[in-house]
RNA sequence: CGGGGAGUGGCGCAGUUUGGUAGCGCAUCUGGUUUGGGACCAGAGGGUCGCAGGUUCGAAUCCUGUCUCCCCGACCA
């Protein structure tokens, strides 16, 4: 039993001035988490205790699959991220020590666990094996936002999967797969699979597990009629058959003058025709293997451009970067809003939706005028068509079954396989069978420990504050003290006693506060099962069992408390 | 990093236009009356107005510089 008077613990009637969603601004004003700088919290003990069921609730299912924990440290020498190649990349903080030797604070651990197992596993015998680790991680990210939802500092679980053959890792992701799912699925969260992009950490098979919510920072497409869903950064757009015959037939070049037309919108509009069918070029720069170069990508005048798609087909070493109204003049000689792709000297990636245009219509490369009749093979030349349009709600679903809807998600793990892009730069190597070196082939998992708790929040909650999920909740029973009496507190002691017997955990409000206080604070901390004792009730052998998530309330005896309570949480 | 905004007791804000020596609500402390949905009355403590420099008899207010924070865009658990 917890009392609040050694809790030194208070709340706040007023929402905090920066934060801007629900879940962000309740945690602060349950006096749950507090702010030290941008993105670096200060988890109070309520918030330490949700965090910790979800953490108990992660290393329960590694471990039934097998996964040993261990702690790597969170200082890691440069060396080690010079190896990788990661070394100077944005989101690590880097520093000094006396000596002068360079440290950076750790982002994630594929360098220090690759480090880790490089010279102690030495055979195939020995694999597969999945270490884990929950642990403070730092990443320099440029805006932090919305509490622990995008943090600079936050506590993450992350596992790795060391495997001798590719197929093996393939087992041993799917394998972590479930073991996210059942994650999930015990916190009583609402979430998506999703396909995703690997970024930074690299490799080919990665999906993302997003928990639903208005305020995610990520959009996810979904299909209405089967269970694929993707992120918007990469989910595939289909190929769609072209409406428009008008483009369809070879036409002679024609420029005409379009003054004042300067989006695709003014254009569609002053031809009348629809935007799809007119062609928009758009141009980038981009560097592969550390070469930069200009490139200029065509699509259809409703589409908008998925850079991360570019970055993906293109092998760029980052996303592309839309050059400026300046370098588009010096390229083309026009302003955007006029530019098209004849006579340009630039490699030209076209969407695979323009393969069917024979008939184009583009800027001329001159002020205030277009081209009709721009013919692909007669007037410029297409390095190659590909997908490369940002998919769309309403197009169909990419697996051919059903249309894709739009929903927003906070991604809250996910997981990867990396192959061997870090055993082979770090020489993470053992023998297989036939007496061959052999690199690892590797996995990596993650969840965000505070994100998750905080997506909960965001998930369940009611306009009088918190509803916790029985899995995470601080505590299980709120006792509401109203009256102070010798024989209330030892029924509240043993009340107590017999229910955290049970595996219950209980919270007092002892505080010498009028009940009016201690019913709004219960409401905002929001625990799942709340008791209201008075020396009204009590004397008449009554007291009040409240269900902060139904709302309901049930008047019980003292004796048939216990029942009342195991009926609502067990 | 680009664009917008803000720094005034612990929290939320007013005061800045038009310089005159700092105020409101919440929170805290004391006393009293209250006590089943954020009580009321009386009193008290707490701020060199982000920092530095300048103008002025006098600066929260005007000028210069600087730092920090927040919001919108590219990254990620």
């Amino acid at each position: 039993m917890t009392r609040w008077s050694q809790l030194g613990h208070k709340t706040y009637k007023e929402n905090p001035s920066d934060a801007e969603i629900p879940s962000h601004q309740l945690l602060v004003r349950a006096g749950m988490i507090k702010k030290l700088s941008p993105g670096i919290y200060t988890y109070g003990p309520l918030a330490l205790r949700a965090m910790r069921k979800v953490e108990a609730i992660i290393r329960d299912e590694h471990d039934k699959e097998g996964c040993q924990e261990l702690l790597m440290p969170m200082v890691q020498p440069k060396a080690l991220w010079e190896e990788s190649g990661r070394w100077g990349y944005p989101e690590l903080l880097s520093l000094k020590n006396r000596n002068d030797h360079d440290f950076c604070l750790g982002a994630t651990h594929e360098e220090v666990i690759t480090d880790y197992v490089r010279n102690d596993i030495t055979s195939y015998k020995e694999l597969p094996v999945i270490l884990y680790q929950v642990q403070t991680k730092y990443r320099d990210e440029i805006r932090p936002r919305f509490g622990l939802m995008r943090g600079r500092e936050f506590i993450m679980k992350d596992a790795y999967s060391f495997d001798e053959s590719v197929e093996a890792a393939h087992k041993s992701y799917a394998k972590m797969k479930e073991v996210y799912k059942n994650i999930f699925n015990k916190l009583g969260l609402e979430y998506r699979i999703v396909k995703a992009d690997a970024g930074a950490i690299g490799g080919s098979l990665t999906e993302e597990f997003q928990v639903l919510a208005e305020i995610g920072e990520d959009e996810l497409l979904v299909s209405d009629n089967s269970d694929f869903a993707a992120n918007i950064e990469i989910c595939e757009a289909l190929k769609v058959a072209c409406d428009f015959d008008h483009v369809k037939k070879e036409e002679s070049l024609e420029e005409f003058a379009t003054p004042d037309l300067k989006t695709i919108e003014d254009l569609a509009k002053s031809l009348n025709v629809e935007a799809a069918s007119l062609v928009k070029t758009m141009f980038f720069e981009g560097t592969k293997e550390s070469k930069v170069f200009q490139f200029t990508v065509l699509l259809r005048g409703s589409d908008q451009v998925n850079s991360i798609k570019l970055k993906n087909r293109l092998s760029l070493d980052d996303e592309p970067r839309m050059l400026t109204d300046t370098e588009v003049k010096a390229l083309t000689g026009a302003s955007p809003g006029s530019c098209g792709p004849v006579g340009l000297k630039t490699p030209i990636y076209a969407d695979h939706n323009l393969r069917d245009y024979k008939s184009m219509v583009v800027g001329a490369n001159k002020d205030g005028f277009h081209l009709k009749g721009v013919s692909p093979e007669r007037d410029f030349k297409i390095e190659s068509f590909f997908d490369l349009a940002l998919a769309r709600e309403g197009a169909p679903s990419p697996d051919g079954k059903g249309t894709l809807k739009s929903i927003r998600g906070v991604e809250v793990g996910h997981i990867f396989y990396l192959g061997q892009k870090y055993s082979a730069s770090m020489k993470a190597s053992f023998l297989n069978q036939q007496g061959k070196a052999c690199f690892f082939e590797m996995g990596c998992y993650g969840i965000g420990v505070g994100r998750t708790m905080q997506a909960a929040v965001e998930q369940s909650h009611d306009e009088d504050g918190i509803v916790w999920p029985k899995s995470i909740a601080p505590f299980d029973i709120h006792i509401s003290l109203l009256d102070n009496t010798d024989e209330i507190n030892s029924y509240v002691e043993d009340l107590s006693k017999k229910v955290e017997e049970l595996g219950l955990t209980v919270f007092v409000d002892d505080r010498k506060e009028r009940p009016g206080v201690k019913f709004k604070d219960a409401d905002l901390l929001g625990f799942p099962v709340r008791l209201v004792i008075g020396k009204r009730g009590f004397t008449n052998g009554l007291i009040e069992v409240f269900n902060r998530k139904t709302k309901e309330k049930i008047e019980s005896s003292l004796k048939e408390a216990v029942e009342k309570i195991k009926g609502i949480l067990c």
